[in-house]
DNA sequence: GAACATACGGAACAGCTGTTCCGGTTGTCA
DNA sequence: TGACAACCGGAACAGCTGTTCCGTATGTTC
């Protein structure tokens, strides 16, 4: 299976890369409810070239996520081979965090409520949670992370903290504040 | 100012209790995307009876939620005479998880984010943080809760948790072991 | 530079939304 | 019971949405 596609045209090629981009920037503006107008125009295309790269609104969005989550991902792998795990597990916490709150629609992803999973957000969806895993246990066996926390909370708190932080706008300052309340909840008791 | 309104009609009175008694429902089901129709369906009314009570979809809402909020409200008197500060405070924040879980929208009332103000949700979001507020510092007299902990976590750790729990439909469970380890992050450090 | 597949833009379509309006109905009160 | 204001339902309007379609333009290839 999977028909070898011919190169794209040049320009084909160029406004494929617009529309991601304007998606990535309007999806951080107005969230899963921006518009596909609102995107074709602040990539300078018409409307009919999205729908010729994205078949529908939800594949467009879904290429954006995958994106941004993929990219994610890939930078917990620094954070795998650090040396502090506990350092290392609060720290991409808090990254992810940040991240929503920059581009909104990260809760999402984390437990796959709002998205569909049809559109091929579970494979990267899965590569995620697997990565915040591997901290997880990490941390825990070096003692920093409380080891009767499992993943399932774990993620209730992260998609907690995204959605908060994505709507609300936190300030860098609030969010440090917050934070700082949570991990110690999540440490390992003295 | 404020002319004396005549009292409705019997059968008006009646369409008013129906209509918000939908609303509550219907907002419970769909979040704040429910559609006035499917109001108007539920509660067996035409639009235009509706709009004859609410002005528009926004005062309706905020009909809706300045119920719900008060309610709230009022049983956090019952808790400010409880006996044990802390356990009053923690149980308080359970209970607005719990209700936000159940009808929504309540997370928006903390902060003020996504409601208008002008449509008079402003008073009993006064209202409630004082509740709040109030609690909290009964409970860090009591020394239940961590003296560095101030309004504005407190109100981004409440809003988190009642975004999460609304969107994700938190089981009891989940809820009762995610609050744990934030609780277990407000409590006083021995 | 000619010829052709490929890709573009945006008008048009279908379906949703909140809101307005008005002809018909119903509660109320003398 | 009659008369009238109050109230009702739902069709109609304006404006948004995602999506389709096709005449035109452009990159590519020989």
């Amino acid at each position: 299976m999977g028909g070898e596609a011919r190169p794209l045209r040049a320009d084909a090629q160029r406004n494929r890369e617009r529309i991601l981009d304007a998606a990535e920037v309007v999806v951080a503006r107005d969230g899963l409810s921006a518009s596909m107008r609102a995107i074709a125009q602040h990539a300078g295309v018409g409307l009919g070239t999205i729908y010729r790269n994205f078949p529908t609104q939800e594949a467009l969005y879904a290429a954006v996520i995958i994106d941004r989550t993929q990219r994610l991902i890939d930078e917990a792998d620094t954070s795998l081979a650090a040396d502090d795990p506990g350092a290392a597990f609060f720290d991409y916490f808090t990254r992810i965090v940040v991240d929503a709150t920059r581009k909104k629609t990260l809760a999402d992803v984390l437990t796959q409520a709002g998205v569909d999973p049809k559109a091929g957000t579970a494979d990267v969806s899965r590569d995620m949670r697997n990565v915040i895993e591997r901290l997880l246990v990490r941390a825990q066996e070096a003692g920093a992370v409380r080891q009767d926390l499992r993943m399932p909370e774990l993620l209730a708190l992260l998609a907690a903290a995204c959605l908060a932080a994505e709507r609300n706008q936190w300030s860098e300052e609030l969010r440090a504040r917050t934070l700082a309340f949570v991990f110690d909840g999540l440490r390992s008791q003295r």
